[in-house]
DNA sequence: CGGCAACGTAACAAAATTCTTACAAAATAC
DNA sequence: GTATTTTGTAAGAATTTTGTTACGTTGCCG
């Protein structure tokens, strides 16, 4: 028989924490529950819970917060929840270093298929984060979904075209890296080509357009003269 | 020797409620009963009961809402009456988190077999709620019904063909999880073929016409341009 | 300060992908 | 065996994405 997993539900809203606890319990796991960040902190020192499901929104030290703080001694995988603003797909918290999210209002079966899919693979990788394996990559506060081939950028969702994510994939899986132009397209198009600069160009001035709060002066996505692109 | 489980029972006819008492014991389960939302509410606080058997259409606070109130707190199962209104097969409340249902006029048998699979699966020791095991699968406001192979939508019954069905199965089961047409497919088809995205496209669009309000702007069964399909 | 080369921008055309519709083939029911 | 339902195919429309061209801007070097 497997072993029983503890996870640490926190939530500022009792009817949230209701939900997670029946549908964690009712699928096998055992539950601790804090209401906000502070107790949350506490009880994942305490506990070593083996997933934490955090809000994000809560009073006092909030979630963000205290995901970073448990984040410096604690390398259990966190999954953030947050609220869906009217309209908009705002998702904030990303940046925090969480390992997956969650939109409220979310689905019980997706609730539990990212639950169960985050302890299968910190599980079996002994709690060792491989570069590569993840669903997140993120480099500053922009954060690319690998599962959902979608990006965030400041907390809001953004939406790419497969071009624009390929290039984005292999700048920011690679941070600090200098891709020419030419490596660029043969390692996203996958074929060699003449006379194509152009082409890349176009395509990182639409994801500057898209990422960077500045696209004339970019913040992340820079250009190194007579070489070609950085992700930093 | 198995323990006795208590079976609450709530329904505001009385005759019904009679038949419910007598099938019930009569299979030897303890039966306890109520005649509204609110004493079925009261009643399973204080009562804890194994399987709760709820009519949708009662005085008061109906079985719909008295169904997410008690859902809040407890991960009893719940299984849903609901008549069969002249000539439409509107069923409501399935999206109120209910476990399974049951169209008035029922049959014993087939009453006394869905408690008893109900009791089954939700059994404290084994019966953990594992997702892909269930008969309902709840995604949104649609549900789908894997043991008659049939879906709800808005509390609507809608009919589905066999293909219609299975593409439906395995993206509700696998909900904000991106299938591409091939994948879709060789999953649903059992078979690899090529050239007919367009196959799958075409049924696509007969989903999205019978389970969407608004087939052109699609609320749950979107595209995602390049890679393909998600429910969500 | 020009000149030159590399990079950035905008608009537009081309291509790829998806959607829609209609109809024929196949399966199923009567 | 016929009628009905379901499934598959094809063609074109609509949409989104991608590539190209032409021109503007920036930084480097003398």
């Amino acid at each position: 028989m497997e072993r029983i997993y503890t996870i640490l539900a926190a939530d500022d809203d009792p009817q949230i924490l209701s939900i997670l606890r029946e549908e964690l319990t009712g699928a096998g796991y055992k539950v601790v529950t804090a209401s906000d960040g502070d107790a949350a902190c506490a009880l994942a020192a305490r506990e070593h819970p083996d997933l934490i499901i955090m809000d994000i929104m809560m009073p006092g030290i909030n979630g963000l917060a205290a995901t970073m703080k448990i984040r410096e001694e604690n390398n259990v995988p966190i999954l953030i929840l947050s609220a869906k603003a009217e309209g908009s797909d705002r998702v904030l918290g990303l940046e925090s270093g969480a390992d997956d999210y969650l939109v409220k209002p979310f689905f019980r079966q997706e609730l539990l298929a990212r639950v169960k899919a985050l302890l299968r693979r910190f599980d079996t990788l002994g709690s060792i984060r491989e570069s590569g394996t993840e669903d997140l990559v993120r480099v500053g506060n922009v954060v690319l979904d690998r599962a959902k081939k979608q990006l965030f950028a400041r907390g809001e969702y953004i939406h790419l075209t497969a071009t624009e994510y390929g290039i984005l994939d292999l700048l920011m899986s690679n941070p600090g890296c200098v891709f020419s132009a030419e490596e660029i397209y043969s390692r996203v198009w996958n074929s060699e080509s003449f006379a194509v600069e152009n082409t890349v160009m176009v395509h990182i001035r639409r994801i500057r357009e898209k990422t960077e709060l500045d696209p004339k002066h970019p913040e992340h996505l820079k250009v190194v003269w007579g070489i070609g692109y950085v992700f930093s």
